[in-house]
DNA sequence: GTGAAAGCGCTAACAC
DNA sequence: GTGTTAGCGCTTTCAC
């Protein structure tokens, strides 16, 4: 009952061999007489012994524990990117440890600073809005811990970068409407200060110049990913001096949120005006009309990014490595002028 | 760079006192001279010192380190309780480690087995579906750590449990359609053999009972817990020999795979079919109509199995301690027959 | 008030 | 092929 673990040194002693042979048994390493071995690997199973990664840590300089810093797990998108990276991480028998910011920049901050490098092997981050934790970032990197970026990059930075193509998916959502007869099209954007954000205004922005289409500032308001924000810049939009035909949402959510107001003002969803988000939540085929959007690979995200990762910690210099995974157009409803 | 994160050993080479000063003055205990202790923990926050969480861990024997067993992340349910696990955490300065079953007791098993205990100080559970892992729990039990139990309990292991009014909320879902008229009330259950499950079946078989409602066989259908299975099943529920006129899912994803089914099937939801869900997930106020649910407490249940957990890893012989937290009906569009 | 030394569980030279 | 020993970074007696 006490909380007294098996340890090596239970094991050596009942087999009356010493503490080295028992290490090298479980280790399969070094030259370790074949019977004794099965004779170790025997009662290790037989007492279920576990080692105590502090211990094998200590030695090792290792701990086999890798964090994940992000704004959010109750979304759709970080909570699939996560099942990814757990996916690998559990196959190369790594442990994560899960740090969540709610978005805020002091949080964020504060996780960094409490952080004990020593007890993680790597780190995986998706920074907040408005982070200005750059400069921190960089203490840990100089301080030799291995740091991949995935989704929401701090461009600043130097290291392996996992993201989806944010540019040519904003691209190609706006092509879409331009297809599909829209003329007059807005941008529900994401917070200031993001690569992400920038990334998909690029694309939008650059589709609208490509095809000759009409651009007005009162088009595109930065507000924040969630669904009200969606909403209530809908209002906005509204209220243009020259309404819009289309949005293009810079998430499923903010989407939503257009979509809800879309509703309450009794406004035709697809034949008034075009909605089309990006990430593929689920919830796209559920509302009605259900949503255009371009598919987010997250899943793939988060196992990437794992990886590189995981080739980071392995190698001392592994090269920063920057990927980039292409969306994919999946039209519904929502887009469609009936 | 070469990974030279500083230790205590520099600071006592540094400031020309012995480590065990140094120790004790970063911890604040003991008599130190005032004096030395600040000239301590000036250069310590100077040089970025962090005690090394193997070392601390080996001396003590622990590793402020919990563990977190759990089928699926990617739900609103999950993910809000994982968010209040963590807020507690992260206040108590305990980092918090994600194993993630995919609800398949296979991969429960390996979690458990693999398990090193001495990395942990103690353990969240919400077991998978079909769970066999039961006397492996009761092993990590017996080897002292501490676990409680939340949402999908496992009802033969004596350890403190955290869940919602399982039997309850059913029980009220049940008297709210019967109270809005519907008289044929069939039942999406979960998979058989979780506890949680039979709750809400009992729930809803009483309240069949107390109030002289009817009740076939046929109404109730066990099945896994995702919207396909809810879809799937409704087909069946409207190919009964008695069609039912209303919809107890025992989730709220059921629900709305419910919901797209009769909406396939152009019946009109509340009017001819009354539909109520159990969880209270965002998406419910989405779908149209919106729908009717059993509120789960899940940010709490997160933060008061964390709290709970904390007291079993402080106190050495804290008593099991089971909490039932109520839910809350909220009646939205589904339920209404207008 | 401070230092020396042992030890947490394990690994890794170095002997033999 | 196996044992001995030092040491990973830190805490904690036990001296002084």
């Amino acid at each position: 009952m006490g909380r007294h673990v098996v340890t090596i040194k239970d094991l050596a002693r009942i087999l009356n061999v010493s503490l080295s042979t028992v290490s090298r048994a479980l280790r399969d390493t070094y030259d370790v007489n074949k019977e004794t071995k099965e004779r170790v690997l025997a009662l290790a199973s037989e007492l279920n012994y576990k080692p105590n990664f502090n211990a094998t840590g200590l030695c090792h300089g290792s701990t086999h524990n890798i964090g994940i810093i992000l704004p959010f797990i109750t979304n759709y998108y970080f909570s699939t990117v996560i099942t990814g990276i757990q996916e690998i991480a559990y196959n190369s028998n790594y442990n994560i440890i899960l740090y969540i910011t709610n978005d805020s920049s002091e949080r964020e901050l504060s996780i960094i600073q409490n952080l004990s490098v020593s007890s993680l092997d790597g780190l995986l981050i998706s920074v907040s809005s408005n982070s200005d934790s750059g400069s921190h970032f960089k203490n840990l990197i100089d301080e030799g811990l291995p740091i991949v970026f995935f989704d929401r990059v701090d461009n600043n930075i130097d290291t392996s970068k996992v993201m989806q193509d944010d540019y040519n998916g904003a691209f190609e959502a706006v092509e879409h409407l331009i297809k599909n007869g829209y003329t007059k099209i807005s941008h529900l954007a994401g917070p200031k200060g993001l690569h992400l954000t920038e990334k998909r205004v690029n694309g939008y922005l650059d589709a609208l110049k490509n095809n000759n289409m009409p651009y007005r500032e009162e088009w595109i308001i930065h507000s924040g990913f969630s669904q009200d924000c969606g909403e209530s810049d809908t209002y906005k939009l509204l209220q243009c001096e020259e309404r819009p035909d289309a949005i293009f949402a810079v998430t499923d959510q903010k989407a939503i949120g257009a979509m809800l107001a879309l509703k309450k003002k009794n406004i035709h969803i697809g034949k008034e005006i075009g909605v089309i988000g990006f990430t593929d939540d689920p919830i796209g085929t559920i509302i009605s009309p259900s949503l255009t959007t371009i598919q987010e690979p997250a899943f793939n995200i988060g196992k990437i990014c794992c990886e590189l990762l995981l080739k980071h910690i392995k190698k001392k210099y592994f090269q920063p490595n920057e990927v980039i995974l292409p969306g994919t157009l999946i039209v519904r409803e929502s887009t469609v002028r009936n």
